[in-house]
DNA sequence: CCATCTTTGTGCACGCGTTCACAAAGGCAT
DNA sequence: ATGCCTTTGTGAACGCGTGCACAAAGATGG
């Protein structure tokens, strides 16, 4: 998923590859278990596994950012939190609103990875009059009519838009007006953007049909495309491609595409 | 490509590009709502424009699937949605259950974008006893002690999981022994799976994390470097409210609203 | 039946991302 | 110090995905 889209060839001068910065987060992540457990050092390969990427892709992905490492050693895990959390913006305060607050709304209102990282909800904002001052999450829904307000108000830039496929593109149009810049979607809408607006896409039913896809091949591969709703236990995956060895048995994810991508 | 393991360069004539894939869901949602307008044909630009991509990335994923075009003229919207719908397994009916009702499984199990979409929510479980016999979503919830009967009754082969990133693992794990083969994680946890078993994962944190890569380098590109502090180690506010969702907020007719969000 | 116009299907080139493989760098024991 | 061992950082090759540009295919009108 480049960033084929009305967007500049992706390659800032002083950029780090989409991917990796798809990655740092990931590692982030890793690397805030280990601060956790009090671990002083880490290695490219442990620290890979943790985050359920390949080593030598890890290692490319820190040489972005510069040397943080030490041969021989590894990297220092207070470190490599902080670079890569100044990296990602985070030692900063993200203000984010969440517009339509349905049961999705409520769900990602009530989410506790917000504060932990970086951002915070300045508010809940919903089109139903019904809604407005009814607390949800410890804070009170405020009213469409105030979107603008609350925006210029908070300074924020980070919107969600969690609306009816319907209301989305309104709602995204709304936000932009009043300065909004990064805009994660949920609604099942390909959502138009001035340029230099940032959107991201979360889709579950796009994730579904694409584990759909999957799961047919590997049920059927001789059947055909008749009713079967059986699965059995042992499916036996065609040994026709190399294996791969796999650590331990198991394999974790190694690569994914997103169901979200830039517009 | 979710599916780590399917190097399988060019050889099977079945052999999709993962990226095309996971655009068909796109196609085939903007393939609807010109079905339901009556509209007879279309063409790669009208269609392109509408699922947001490029039109000659669009011909060749179509080329993917064969020839389903007529030159001079167009697509032939029903056919083409059929031949997409078959081609993503979505002719059949897929029983998937939701592990973890909290807040955003409650949110995933009344998403009206399932049915509409070939897949059938089989059912409801949380480990918490309490809720146990508790109807969500029309479902009442099942206790994790009936996941394996559930799985096997039902011939599930696809879960979702959206458990605290603690319970995803094991919830994992019982889910993979009982039958499943394809997983959707919105736990913020890397999953460990056997060969053969699909894993896709979504999570919010990361994706407004990247957002907040952009936005950090739109607003600090004329700006003096920000004062900041350093973070140590970040707090993990443990979710203990026990706000849910209003169920009596149930969306419209048969609006899609996507749901995401880690635990 | 032929000319013209529209739109598909695709060969080709380019660039990003991934992976391999190894030299350089640093720690550590002797 | 010196030599050995570990691990980083990266040059280079490779493969996938994207977008261009155009010839082929079919419709349409005269």
């Amino acid at each position: 998923m480049a960033t084929g889209r009305t967007h500049r060839p992706a390659t800032r001068s002083r950029g780090i590859p989409e991917a990796t910065v798809a990655r740092l987060p990931l590692y982030l992540r890793a690397l805030t278990a280990l601060s956790e457990r009090s671990v002083p050092t880490v290695s490219s390969e442990e620290l890979a596994t943790a985050a359920g990427v390949n080593s030598a892709k890890l290692r490319k992905d820190f040489s972005y950012l510069g040397s943080y490492g030490t041969r021989g050693v590894g990297y220092d895990v207070e470190y490599l939190v902080y670079q890569i959390s100044r990296e990602l913006g985070l030692t900063q305060d993200w203000p984010v609103v969440i517009v339509g607050i349905g049961n999705l709304g409520a769900a990602l209102a009530n989410y506790g990875g917000f504060a932990s990282r970086g951002f915070r909800v300045a508010a809940l904002i919903d089109a139903d009059p019904a809604m407005a001052g009814k607390p949800v999450a410890g804070l009170p829904v405020r009213h469409t009519d105030e979107l603008e307000s609350i925006i210029t108000d908070n300074g924020v830039s980070i919107g969600v838009i969690a609306t009816p496929a319907g209301a989305a593109q309104q709602v995204c149009d709304r936000l932009v007006a009043a300065g909004v810049t990064s805009i994660l979607n949920f609604a099942p809408t390909v959502l138009s953007v001035p340029e230099g607006v940032d959107v991201r896409k979360v889709d579950l039913s796009i994730e579904l049909q694409i584990l759909a896809f999957h799961e047919q091949r590997k049920a059927g591969e001789e059947t055909s495309p008749a009713q079967e709703t059986a699965v059995a236990a042992t499916a036996q995956p065609r040994s026709g491609a190399g294996v791969r060895p796999a650590p331990g048995g198991r394999k974790g994810p190694d690569g994914d595409v997103p169901a979200v991508m830039p517009a």
